[in-house]
This record gives C-alpha cells, sequence and structure tokens, in this order.
DNA sequence: CTGAAAGCGCTTACAG
DNA sequence: CTGAAAGCGCTTACAG
C-alpha cells in the first residue's frame, strides 16, 4: 500500500506538504504542487480512509436510514437513496446505508463511533423514538418528514397537510358532501408515520370547515396491489 | 469523546485488556471481563470507528454499487439493497451505497482507500469494466449478475439463460411457429446488460433448436409504464 | 512557502 | 491471564 510517506519522499517535500496540495488548505508554490501531484499519480496513491477520519475527526460519510417495510411505496425510497448518494458525493461525502428496524441503536451506533459525521432519517413518525436520541447526542441530522416537535432539528417534507385540504376543497367544490377517504395500509397509522397523519390532518380540519362527512378506511396491501388498483 | 484509555481507567485493567475483551481475542478472567463491561456502558463507549480501521486494516464496510438507470426494475433493486444491508449487519458489517454512474473509478476510491472492504456490483454487463480493476487491484467483490469472463470472480443470479429457453418450449409446445420477443429498453441491449442477453441468447438458442422463427423488439418506457401495459 | 513533530484512538505482536 | 509499547497513516497547530 502507497502510504502518504511514500509520496513525500518521492517527491522530495515533507509529509504535511503532501497533505496540504491534497487539502488545499494553505498555498504551496506551483512548482511544489506539480511534484507531488505527480508523484502521487505515479505512485497511483490513496489516502486511507481511517486514517483520515482519526486524524481530521470526521469520516466524510452521512447514514441514511430507510424504512424496511412494504407498506412504503419502494420507488420512490429508491429514488431518495440514489439522489441522496449522488449529490453528497459532490460535496465529497459517501453514504452508509442503515435500515431502520434497527432503530435508535443504529443512529447511536454509527454517531457514537464517528463512522458517520450526520444522518438523514426517512419515513419520520410523528413522536419519532430516534429524535431524543439525536438532540441528546447533537448528531448532526436532516430529517424527510415532519415531527410533531421539530424542535432542534432539520426537517422537509412535501406539504401533506395542504394536500389533504385540497383534496376536501376540490370534492366539495363539486358538489360532493359524503366522502369515503381511502388511506394508506393501518399499519402507517398505528405507527403514526407523518405523512400520513399530516395528510388525514389537513383533510380533516379542510372537512370539517366545508360540513362534509366521511370516514377514513385504511387500504391494506403492497404498494403493487393498490397502485394497481 | 470516550476513549478506550478512559474505559481503562476507570476499569482499572490496561488498554490491550479493555481492546480483548471487546474483541473476544483472547480469554479474560470473568471478573476483568465483567469491571470492563461495566465501565463501558457506565461510561457509554463507542470504539471510534476511524482509529479501529486504521489499526484493523479493515473498515467492516462492504460498498454496493447500484445502477440509477431508468431501465431496471426499482423495487427490485431496494429489495436487494435491503437484503444486503440487513445481512450485512449480522457479521458486523456496514453497507456504503455507490451509484454505478461514478463508473471504475468509484470502485477504485472506495477499495483504493480502505474505506471498503469489499464490493458487490449489481447490474453487470457482459463485458463489464469494472472487472479488469478489480482483478488488477485484488479487490473481494461478489457479483450480482454473471459477466462474459467470470474468471477470479464470484457471482451470483437467476439462470436467466434458462427461463428464456424455458419460455421457447412453452410457446413451441402449444404449436406456435411465429413469435415476437418484447425485450427491455433498447439501452439495456446496448450496454449489454447480463440479465437481458442472457435471456435473449436461451431463448433464441432454444428458439432456434424448436424451429421457430420470431422477431426480438425492445420495449421503451420505466419499469412502471411496461408493468402497467 | 515549507518542515518537524505531536497526536488522533485503536490493534496486536512481544513479554512475562 | 494481563500489560507496556510500537505502529497503523493521516492532519494540524507550531515554528521558521
Amino acid at each position: 500500500m502507497v502510504t502518504l510517506a511514500d509520496v513525500a519522499r518521492h517527491a522530495g517535500v515533507s509529509a504535511s506538504t503532501v497533505s496540504y496540495v491534497l487539502s488545499g488548505k494553505r498555498s504551496i508554490s506551483p512548482e511544489t504542487r506539480r511534484r507531488v501531484e505527480r508523484s502521487v499519480s505515479e505512485l497511483g496513491y490513496h489516502p486511507n480512509a481511517g486514517a483520515r477520519a482519526l486524524a481530521a475527526r470526521r469520516s466524510q460519510i452521512i447514514a441514511l436510514v430507510v424504512p424496511l417495510r412494504a407498506d412504503v411505496y419502494v420507488p420512490i425510497m429508491m429514488e431518495i437513496a440514489v439522489s441522496v448518494t449522488v449529490a453528497a458525493r459532490r460535496y465529497g461525502y459517501d453514504v452508509l446505508l442503515l435500515t431502520k428496524d434497527e432503530g435508535p441503536e443504529g443512529v447511536r451506533r454509527v454517531a457514537g463511533s464517528g463512522l458517520a459525521d450526520a444522518v438523514i432519517l426517512m419515513d419520520v413518525e410523528l413522536a419519532d423514538e430516534r429524535l431524543p436520541l439525536l438532540r441528546a447526542q447533537g448528531t448532526q441530522a436532516a430529517l424527510i418528514g415532519v415531527p410533531d416537535d421539530p424542535r432542534g432539528v432539520s426537517c422537509v417534507d412535501h406539504d401533506f397537510a395542504a394536500m389533504g385540504a385540497l383534496c376536501a376543497d376540490h370534492l366539495a367544490d363539486l358538489g360532493h358532501r359524503e366522502i369515503a377517504f381511502i388511506g394508506y395500509g393501518s399499519a402507517v397509522y398505528h405507527r403514526h408515520a407523518g405523512y400520513a397523519e399530516h395528510t388525514l390532518a389537513g383533510f380533516r380540519e379542510r372537512a370539517d370547515q366545508r360540513e362534509l362527512r366521511f370516514v377514513h378506511r385504511p387500504c391494506e396491501g403492497t404498494y403493487e396491489s393498490t397502485a394497481g388498483a
């Protein structure tokens, strides 16, 4: 394995100079830079990720926690996972894939060990049990989904409440008064998934305002059966 | 941050003893083990991933390279990614998500830097350009898909050739003689994706034996439009 | 603009 | 059964 010391020797400079050429954290004479870059490519040098993480105290890794339940729409999960990965790479980060079934312990594990510098959570629940942990550890985090208490964390999501309200308005405008709200699988509501609850709440509030009567019926089945229905 | 040295001090043992208690690589007296384990949980110790990777010369990370094209069936990709992640965890490994668009360079980057100990490749092509690199670097790898020359690498896949042959037999048995083979999108054939080529080759060979005439027509569109068709 | 050196937090021979 | 110490390969103040 080629180390930074090998490159320094080959280029006739110190190790710190090689490091600074690579990181761009201080100015280097063009001549020195050239020699170092030449040695790097001639020797085929790749900085060791572990050593770098240890010394710099950051791993350049973001953990992405994905749900593995059958009641979520899979293609959108994949699209998000891939988009996150592509975007992370643009900033020099890699993405570690975690499954939600590891629970809060998974988040603790990767953040506590320094394996990941930050986490992105999907399938956020209203009272998500991972939130207290994030706050306690001071873990950098971004949530795709909005919990009941979003203090201290960054969240992003569609406005599902507005969407529910739009649906109510649309049907009310058409003159309908008796509505059936066909929802997600019942498990989605049992765990209080944010998107489902927000949609239903937005619909319910507007339905009340518009004096609609409605029944809410969860709809069982995987995304495939419901999409095809 | 709590370090191994903190734990050693707290438990009144040496750092190496703490390390061996954690790794189980040498026998420890029950009494010592107890004290160390108690200190670990009392202090909330999590071994630093970078330091561990540097010293042990393995990261306990497997890189999974997923395609990001629209011409692959997404749900199965996600299912594989999640299954790989869950299985990897059982062996103490985490999974790093790479996208195929990084090309061979992505594999070189994560393997060369020691970020990943091994790679799993999806969407393997007959003459996959990542193979020479794997061989040259001696990178541990597993392919989901079979290339033309699988020497030196481990592959696993469905038997797509047998599947194609089965289809030919089935239609021949029903008495049909003129067959339309509706395939994947044309891009899939242009890049010579293993599963597509193997299916077609298996069908073609059996069709010839059974004296069927057939035309092959790629079918454009995403998995959603074709699945719904 | 550059270098010598300490230090990051582990693992693992080496010794007893 | 346990400890002292070298070493893994980087980054980054400190000095000049």
